[in-house]
DNA sequence: GCAGTGCTCGTTTTT
DNA sequence: CGAGCACTGC
């Protein structure tokens, strides 16, 4: 049962209100998400189916834990709302519709990767060689030009100027062209077909315009021109509508998202009613109070006052730090110092960075002081490379038009079917306007492909053919069983047997355990949808809420989230702000409101770092700290000399040869020289401090005998080891 | 056609 | 520093 009273006057007004359109203002932690499950509970209890509602979250966890949430409320039958990404929302659409559309209802669905490699085969194909033309800037740019609703035509119209603009015209109208022939489209596609189909098909517009009698879009700040368009195409003419959001924590501009829809949307509604949500009830006073000392140095913003009635709580804390390993070093110290001091368990701390590359060194460091951790993003699960190769066969028997993900497969494993006779072989689709899984049925005909490649060719056609004649009869689950065993994946990465090919076995094995327990969810779930969910999926998706663990993450992937503590670092100029090679004014106000958002997880209190030096591009850079720091209100900030200089006295041993670690470059020290003794004291890069217990060998061949902290004793090849003598 | 080794290149953030 | 990548020698 809905109970409106557990919510404050602000929210209870938002709630209640379904007059039409409708914009929150709900500043960070002011209960938004509260506000939206309860809202839309309101409208299920007044009389609003659930398929009649349309909720657009900006990740599938937030739609997820919204459903749980309102089906907390009012039960099961909240399942039936239309919950989810844009992406996915407009997916399901065109799957459904595609026959009213060029496509075919088992499209694949292109990650940047996968549009990367199909601007790379263009670019290779039309001999494009230009000085700064590179294939991430061809695809950066039409990656731009699509979230900018920029079509080729009018990208030729308007834009193209140089020879260069025409270059990158080509290519892209190449592009489109080639994810058409595919039956594949990348992100932007999702959004963009969904317009076109609107567009040009006025019956199948008017049926979604009165199946979503009410549309609630979250984190409305971080939409594009084309999300905003679509939203406009499915609206009524009672324009029931609630977006909410928060100028301050836009953060996606660099992907097209354009905090103008704020604007725009009060001057395209101008029956518009405004709420604002301006009490906070995540964080402490300090904590507000620094975050908004920073924002407040922004031009561009809407003023609006966040306020919370929680206690002052701790000043922050500023740690300096004399280099990325030192860092991790001194976080994972207050992470066990906190520990001990309060209630407090792992998984409420959180370290924040701004690039994913930043997780290095915490991982080492962490793993060492035995801290458990998680990590989100990175190498993302679903972007490995073998399970990449897994997807793309699946891909391939559920759209044979793929030919992204078939030029993947079609060498792996090696069945010597090498690059020459795939250039033959994509020469003779093309002159015969084939799709190049149908040539490799007329491979015989290809000529210059001897006898013995050919039957190469067949048996991997033939291969292919036995699952697309069973997929549909199998469940996900059996289908990608078979295939895994029967491509001999287990067995190969078994007999390589070096740590990477563990690594990648690890990969396949928890790719299949992914696959059988979403066969056993979705119990008539076909390939197709599967593929979907899988390329639709993120990183923060997936993270597992109960593991007791700190996580890591970037600042983009923690909006949204909130931990007891938080531990934002890497805070120096270049990094946080992030350098830009074209810089301009708007991304520096982009990096405050970043900030601003780490700043504002935390409930309880907020640690900062920076480091003096740190490795970049393989070498020691000298940092400055960030002006973010500085720019913050003195009183709620509290500074303690980390790794330099002073207080030395206070050191323990450990942190003493961590410094002295990393104050010495390896040429400082003629290792070469050096003799290695036993009983003489060394540094290892992972396994620490020892202490060397014998010596056999000669020349290259030394190996020593070292016994290192935690009864390690380790047999080492000083060729390779490069072990710090330190005597 | 392919494996193995030098090379070079480049690093924001993500649906 | 490390991951991908073009070149080289089989």
């Amino acid at each position: 049962m809905i109970e409106l009273k557990k919510l404050n006057p602000d929210q209870q007004k938002a709630v209640e209100y379904t007059g039409g359109a409708q914009m929150i203002v709900a500043g960070a932690g002011s209960g938004k998400t509260k506000v939206l499950t309860y809202k839309v509970a309101y409208l299920l209890k007044h009389g609003y189916k659930p398929e009649s509602i349309l909720a657009l979250t900006f990740t599938n966890k937030a739609a997820n834990e919204m459903k749980e949430r309102i089906v907390e409320l009012v039960g099961k039958k909240a399942d039936a709302i239309w919950m989810g990404t844009f992406h996915s929302i407009f997916a399901r659409i065109l799957r459904t519709e595609a026959s009213s559309t060029v496509y075919k209802p088992n499209f694949s669905i292109y990650d940047t990767e996968d549009s990367y490699s199909l601007v790379s085969n263009i670019m290779l194909n039309f001999n494009i060689e230009i000085e700064g033309l590179t294939v991430n800037s061809v695809r950066h740019r039409i990656s731009f030009l699509k979230n900018h609703m920029i079509m080729p035509p009018e990208y030729r119209k308007h834009f193209v100027k140089s020879f260069k603009e025409e270059k990158i015209a080509e290519v892209y109208e190449e592009y489109q062209k080639r994810l058409v022939a595919n039956n594949s489209m990348d992100f932007e596609d999702l959004l963009l077909k969904s317009i076109e189909l609107f567009n040009s098909n006025s019956k199948i517009l008017h049926k979604y315009r009165s199946r979503f009698e009410y549309i609630l879009v979250d984190e409305f700040q971080d939409t594009n021109k084309a999300q905003y368009e679509l939203l406009k195409l499915l609206l009524s003419r009672s324009c029931k509508i609630t977006v909410v959001g928060d100028d301050a924590q836009s953060i996606y501009s660099w992907r097209g998202a354009n905090v103008g829809n704020m604007l725009d949307f009060k001057k395209d509604f101008k029956n518009h009613k405004l709420f604002k949500l301006e009490q906070n009830y995540r964080s402490t006073k300090t904590i507000l109070a620094a975050a908004d000392s920073v924002i407040k140095n922004n031009k561009n913003q809407v003023i609006k006052t966040l306020w919370t009635q929680n206690n002052d709580g701790e000043p922050l804390t500023l740690i300096r730090c004399a280099d990325e390993k030192d860092e991790a070093f001194q976080l994972a110290k207050y992470i066990k110092k906190e520990i001990s001091k309060k209630k407090l368990s792992y998984k409420d701390f959180a370290i924040l960075y701004r690039t994913n590359a930043q997780s290095r060194a915490m991982e080492d460091i962490f793993t060492k002081e035995k801290i458990p951790y998680v990590i989100i993003g990175g190498v993302e699960f679903y972007k490995r490379k073998e399970v990449k190769d897994v997807i793309a066969y699946l891909r391939v028997i559920a759209n044979q038009n793929d030919e992204e993900s078939l030029l993947r497969i079609m060498n792996f494993p090696q069945r010597g079917i090498g690059n020459t006779t795939v250039t033959r072989m994509i020469t003779f689709a093309r002159k015969h306007d084939l799709t190049l899984f149908q040539t490799m049925n007329r491979v015989f005909e290809v000529i210059d492909i001897k006898e013995r490649i050919q039957k190469n060719v067949k048996g991997f056609r033939v291969l292919l053919e036995k699952y697309i004649k069973i997929k549909d009869t199998l469940s996900v689950g059996e289908l990608s069983l078979a295939l895994i065993d029967e491509l001999g994946l287990v067995r190969m990465f078994k007999s390589e047997n070096t740590p990477e090919s563990q690594a990648r076995l690890e990969n396949i094995n928890q790719l299949m355990a992914a696959i059988s327990e979403y066969s056993k969810e979705h119990r008539d779930a076909k390939l197709d949808q599967f593929l979907e969910e899988v390329s639709l999926v993120s990183d923060i998706d997936m993270k597992d809420d109960k593991k007791n663990a700190v996580t890591f993450l970037t600042v983009h992937s923690a909006k949204g989230l909130e931990f007891p503590i938080v531990f934002v670092s890497g805070l120096e100029e270049e990094i946080f702000p992030l350098a830009n090679r074209f810089s301009e004014d708007s991304t520096v106000e982009e990096e405050r409101r970043l900030f601003y958002v780490a700043v504002t997880r935390a409930q309880q209190k907020v640690y900062l770092s920076h480091a003096r030096s740190r490795y970049r591009f393989g070498e020691v850079a000298y940092q400055s700290r960030s002006r973010f720091i500085d720019e913050l209100d003195p009183s709620t900030v509290q500074e303690i000399n980390g790794g330099i200089g002073r207080k030395a006295n206070r050191k323990t041993k450990k942190e003493l040869f961590y410094e002295y670690f990393n104050s010495v470059d390896y040429e400082d020290f003629d290792q070469e020289n050096k003799v290695v003794r036993i009983g003489s004291r060394v540094m290892h890069e992972k396994f620490g401090l020892g202490k060397v217990i014998d010596v056999t060998g000669a020349g290259d061949q030394i190996k020593a005998t070292v016994s290192f902290e935690g009864n390690n004793v380790r047999q080492l090849m000083l060729k390779f080891a490069r072990l710090k003598i330190l005597h």
